[in-house]
DNA sequence: TCCTGGACCGAACGATCGTTAGGGTGATGG
DNA sequence: CCATCACCCTAACGATCGTTCGGTCCAGGA
């Protein structure tokens, strides 16, 4: 297709960036909405993890927006976009907050730091992980990594 | 300063950018130098997420060129500076592998995983840290939570 | 069958980008 | 005191970018 014939599809560019803001933000919400909201906050959390890595996995060009391309958005737009983030990260936050004060996490857990870490994991997938690869067992190496940590032994 | 006048500085764009990722590798190998190479592993794997980050904080654009823009280098650069950045990688790995094999980390560890981990949340940073902003706390945060883990306590 | 509408092409527009050239200013040192 | 040099400006160039427009092609419906 030539530069200009994408035009019978589209308004403009700015146009566009904000439908493909708007369809990551679906599509990790979605994600998220999959994730049952109750059972073992641990395994809630892995599914999570899954869900995230597989959006950027399937459909890496929406998830780079999501996770980054964003930032070109333009007045309300932006803020709007922002909001949904915002969002979706608390949605991630409440997780760990839930798992704390459940005992079923550290009851010392930093939840912010928690959710800070997870999602920076995940997100940064988007920089290398190849179109269509496998990522449910990648996703599950992320969880029990950061869920028993790397010394001594965890209780699982 | 206009956009014309940079060139009696630089002799082309794509020079300049390849000048910002050598001085970006530089910092960041830099930092890891002055980690100590003999002493308990775990504080030394503090000391490198300490390092990382603040080269991050104090020099964020540089930061940013090593750590994303430097896939726009071309030709030799560009696998020159890929060469380099494994190398920065590798010495983290390295770091868990250290300690895994001296029984200060699991034994099961992943170290791939574990160093992936640990690199990503340190490099996602680029994107929200707010520069000059202090980072030795936030490096010992990221430290605990991945070293001890989200569930149950850890030995120290 | 013809007509309509959607998808794409090709060429062009103005705006912006990377770059060059020529010139001005101000500090430094012989 | 003048020459020099680093530093920056302004103006312009060609290339690329975002966008528009007229036209072609083709499938589906009347």
């Amino acid at each position: 297709m030539q530069k200009g014939s994408l035009y019978s599809h589209i308004e403009s560019k700015a146009d566009l960036l904000w439908e493909v803001a708007r369809e990551g933000a679906e599509a990790f919400h979605a994600g998220l909405d999959g994730v049952a909201d109750d059972g073992p906050v641990v395994e809630r959390i892995r599914a999570a993890l899954r869900a995230h890595l597989r959006v950027v996995g399937e459909q890496l060009d929406v998830a780079t927006v999501f996770i980054r391309e964003w930032r070109y958005l333009e007045g309300e737009r932006r803020e709007l976009f922002l909001a949904e983030r915002r969002r979706y990260e608390e949605r991630f936050r409440s997780l760990f907050r839930e798992g704390r004060e459940r005992g079923e996490l550290r009851t010392d857990l930093d939840d912010g730091a928690a959710a800070l870490v997870a999602l920076s994991s995940v997100n940064w997938a988007y920089t290398w992980l190849r179109p269509g690869a496998e990522t449910d067992n990648l996703a599950d190496r992320f969880t029990d990594l950061l869920l028993d940590g790397m010394r001594g032994y965890a209780s699982r």
